[in-house]
DNA sequence: TATTTTCAGGACAATAATTGTCCAAATTTA
DNA sequence: TAAATTTGGACAATTATTGTCCTGAAAATA
């Protein structure tokens, strides 16, 4: 997993990498060939639909593409902020009590 | 620092602990006690504006506060998936190249 | 018990954020 | 140079978020 590489880039390269043009790879996602560019240069997110199309079309692993989106996401949205690592390590803690409190339990009450 | 406590609930306990009512630190906030109860219950988010000041009125470090808060966006961000933690890992490895990264060059781009 | 205070939660409006399209200009490729 | 591709701004549509108001329930207090 290369952590170096956003979502945009990464898929980027897999397109250049099949010498496809974006207005080939947006039509695959039923989308605007502008809105794909936005998206491999960042300033607009994909979603999680795109995922099993893009993963199907690389022939990648739709996990792993998940992953990076999400990473992503998470990575953005507490950039800006100093204890990145603090924050974290209490929402993994979080996660898992939560996760364990599902098990047993029914639903999710979780919005801050 | 708990971590099996949501934001809401946590400062609802700072709340209850004072004895005050919700009508009167929603007064210092600013907003419609309708607003805070839903902010205790995890049915809108607290924004970051809020952190000092309700940090002051219960005399507890704004960092933990926001530390508090921001878990919990994370949380709430990824709670739905499957591999959560590997997700935080890639985030974390994430951020340190980009802010790495930024102590060379200059701004940030990163959007997904 | 009656009154008052507090709290919960739905409905709503206002605002903000996100998403995608269209188009024109710039760049790249053939 | 011509054609294809890509960029990026402006825009509209959609969706999400925020906070208020209000009514009724619950809890506290007299």
């Amino acid at each position: 997993m290369n952590t170096k590489q956003s979502f945009g880039e990464y898929i980027r390269k897999l397109r250049e990498g099949q010498n496809l043009p974006i207005r080939k790879v947006a039509s695959k996602l039923d989308i605007d060939p502008s809105t794909l560019g936005k998206i491999e240069r960042g300033e607009r997110s994909a979603n999680k639909e795109m995922i099993p199309i893009l993963a199907t079309l690389f022939g990648i692993e739709e996990k792993n593409l998940g992953l990076i989106l999400f990473s992503d996401k998470v990575a953005y949205q507490i950039i800006g902020e100093e204890n990145t690592n603090e924050i974290l390590k209490v929402a993994e803690k979080k996660i898992q009590y939560l996760k364990n409190l599902n098990l047993k339990q029914g639903k999710i009450n979780f919005k801050n």
